[in-house]
DNA sequence: ACGACCTGTTAGAAAAACTCACCAATCCAT
DNA sequence: ATGGATTGGTGAGTTTTTCTAACAGGTCGT
């Protein structure tokens, strides 16, 4: 049978308080009132039987059975503190993997990975280009960062970032773009839309919100990833349809246009982790995705005119 | 400045959980629930930022951070326990000094003695005679039995143990007493009265509860102490005014009758100690003692015969 | 496939810890 | 000596933490 240990809490206090020799210093270092460590005191004292100190005038002194206690808790606790010093060492400095689709990597987050990195230098991040659907466990990451529609999968935490809002895009090179800057959405109807394999009901969707008639669409070439979708559009090669937040820096720049503005869709931007995984390095990087995704709800809404 | 510890519970539940590689073992060993120890094991995984197990099925296995942090706690905890251990048995052996007036002592502690030992064995109790009044500080007691009326000094903590009730007791082998047997209170004025310089109201204030006046009373010889007070009254030298409790054992035996019955007085019979002493083994004591004197109760009321 | 067994999670209840405001004692500077 | 500053102790009330109870989901063995 286990011996039992005394109160942990009590007996930290009273650790600062002996080594200090003062409540108040020890209130001081534990961050709380001095009240609170007297009364800590006092409950170690009630469940070891013992006088731990003697109270002296304003001071402190400690008993023969208190120098005892002090000389076995600070090294007990030293011990501690080395090992859960170390434990935090290393997790601090290893790597936190984040996985993203190479598209959503190459247009959004390499721009802004120079900044990321500033400002949250603690994090040591690694970048995992990835293609959706992610593992299940996401096994190798320690998150993933994606665009996706509930359910999630069983096993996910998910911190929303932001909703998806796609909308057609087209280069000032483009061939029709300046009849079409100040028509109606139906305009896209005759033109050449590029489209991609990973997101075959991008088209679709935008269509059946902007209740359009989805027959009469003049699909080109198919490109294997979003990326080459939108550099086709850059180049003018027709108009593609894109997410908001991956055109944004192009919009910004005017190498593409978005005439007809943008259009939620069923998913969001979110940033999934493995359930039980610790958050302490998990809030910054959720807190800064987060800003950083609406920082971009300026782009024009749905019908918005550029 | 001093680096962070742990949360020092959550700890013991990851070394209990560690050692015996189940939560819900660790959750028995620390009497509390599984669910507690899972949450507090996360805790600790969040806090240090590293995984600590991993769930394997329906059982857990130490990752390498948990395999060297079990190491180092059940290191630090056993150091902990054992001085903790050592102080406690320390502690227990020491003997638990009771100051205690020399009547009380004699005719009623000493005859209770050994069953109190017997029953509290732990205690490891010596008696000091003492003689009231005691030390303000109560210096070299760990507490003191009195009879005493408040207010108590500044520093005492004082467990109520009974009210005191004194009442006149004479033997049967007083030659006045077969015509007091049956006679009113008054009968006392008459009479050969022993009373005591440690005790000196305590015939007045008798006598005021009963309407007598105090002019007519014949006092005899007075003694040092209550005891050879209570001595004489079995001598059958005269009629002597004491406490139920110390002239219990003489009523119930026959040596001595109480045809008037007790009455309170504005004192109590209480255990007295310093005011920041340890609780741990003074509660059994406290709780013998008034179960011991509440069991008097069933003596004669005020006015009640025997 | 089923029950037994284990861990994780949640809301709400119970317990622990803390703060605040006060007191008493001591020390120190006037 | 006296009044202010500092220190420790205490009690009431509140906040925070921890626990429980009940359920969910997974794995193992039969």
């Amino acid at each position: 049978m286990q011996r039992d240990l005394p109160p942990l809490n009590a007996l930290r206090a009273f650790e600062a308080t002996a080594r200090l020799e003062s409540v108040s210093q020890a209130a001081q270092e534990l961050h709380v009132t001095h009240g609170a460590v007297s009364r800590q005191i006092r409950v170690l004292e009630d469940d070891l039987g013992s006088a731990l100190f003697r109270r002296q005038g304003r001071g402190l002194v400690l008993t023969p059975a208190g120098q005892r206690l002090r000389d076995a808790s600070a090294a007990a606790f030293a011990q501690l503190r080395d090992a859960c010093e170390q434990l935090r060492g290393h997790a601090a400095q290893t790597p936190f993997v984040l996985g993203c689709p190479v598209s959503l990597l190459t247009r959004w987050m390499i721009p802004r990975l120079e900044r990321l990195m500033a400002e949250l230098p603690e994090l040591n991040l690694h970048l995992r280009p990835q293609e959706i659907p992610f593992d299940e466990a996401l096994t190798g990451l320690d998150a993933a960062l994606l665009a996706a529609a509930p359910p999630w999968p069983a096993g996910w935490h998910v911190f929303p970032l932001a909703r998806e809002r796609i909308g057609p895009v087209l280069s000032p090179r483009f061939a029709q773009t300046h009849g079409l800057l100040h028509s109606d959405p139906s305009a896209v109807l005759g033109q050449r839309l590029l489209h991609t394999a990973s997101r075959p009901h991008a088209w679709q969707s935008w269509m059946e919100s902007q209740h359009l008639p989805m027959e009469k669409l003049h699909f080109s070439q198919s490109y294997p990833h979003l990326y080459h979708l939108i550099e086709a559009a850059v180049a003018g090669l027709g108009v593609a349809i894109a997410p908001a937040q991956m055109v944004a820096d192009d919009l910004a720049s005017g190498r593409l246009l978005a005439p007809w503005g943008f259009q939620d869709t069923a998913a969001q931007w979110v940033l999934a982790v493995p359930s039980r995984a610790p958050t302490s390095r998990l809030m910054p990087l959720a807190t800064w995705l987060e800003a950083e995704f609406t920082a971009h709800e300026k782009l024009p809404a749905a019908n918005g005119q550029r």
